[in-house]
DNA sequence: CTCCTGCCAG
DNA sequence: CTGGCAGGAG
């Protein structure tokens, strides 16, 4: 479909240059990443950041988190909002301890069927944790991707999604799954962002159909 | 599909 | 103060 391979070097090469320097980016332990992507759902990474290293202080493990009250979970997660995904986190860290071993599960049907993890945060899981090669799609890089190949249509219809999510895919490199997802997100997050995205410093400039076409903004 | 949640920009 | 966002649930 898009397959670009230097679109995924030069995002890959942006990304060895610009990565920020995150607590969940040291860490490829299944639980913590898995923590990491539910707290960064709708919330942003400076918030993020002192919850993360408090959560898994307190439950530094999977079975910590099952064992632990649910009043105890919430009480670490308090005002950092949307207390379903605490609720749900719990759930599920129950359901992997007595039911899976405590072993997070590296398919997609299994983890998708845990209570809080989605299309998204389950791809996140399974290319940065697993290094499967699964693009995880989330608002930065649909957006990162409609730019640089021009896609005008409504982002919000189905067909369209899955056009972006092939296109995605197809830029996966071999191998890199976790590496690459994480910088397409980095590189919408910081430099591809919804307003003002910063083209003059954009080293995809040349290839992206949207400021060829001074589009950038649609 | 519609709804939900809190934050944040307008 | 309103409305848009963003990912998942129902």
């Amino acid at each position: 479909m898009g397959h670009n391979p230097e679109i995924t070097r030069r995002i890959l090469d942006w990304y060895g240059h610009n990565q920020r320097d995150l607590p969940w980016r040291h860490t490829r332990n299944p639980y913590n990443i898995w923590v990491s992507e539910i707290m960064l759902q709708q919330t942003r990474v400076d918030t993020v950041i002192p919850y993360y290293r408090r959560f898994l202080s307190r439950f530094p493990t999977i079975e910590s988190l099952a064992r632990a009250p649910l009043q105890d979970v919430l009480k670490v997660w308090e005002n950092l909002g949307y207390y379903s995904r605490a609720r749900h986190l719990h759930d599920a860290a129950k359901r992997v301890t007595s039911l899976m071993g405590g072993v997070i599960p590296k398919t997609w049907p299994e983890l998708l069927a845990l209570p809080g993890i989605g299309p998204y945060t389950g791809a996140a899981i399974l290319s940065i944790a697993f290094d499967q090669q699964v693009a995880a799609v989330d608002a930065n890089v649909r957006r990162v991707i409609c730019r640089i190949f021009a896609v005008m249509e409504r982002i919000d219809l189905p067909g369209v999604q899955k056009r972006i999510h092939g296109i995605a895919t197809a830029l996966i490199p071999p191998k890199e799954a976790a590496r690459f997802n994480q910088g397409i997100m980095d590189f919408g997050a910081t430099l591809c962002t919804p307003q003002n995205p910063a083209c003059v410093s954009c080293p995809l400039q040349d290839l992206c159909l949207a400021f060829k076409r001074g589009c950038q903004s649609d």
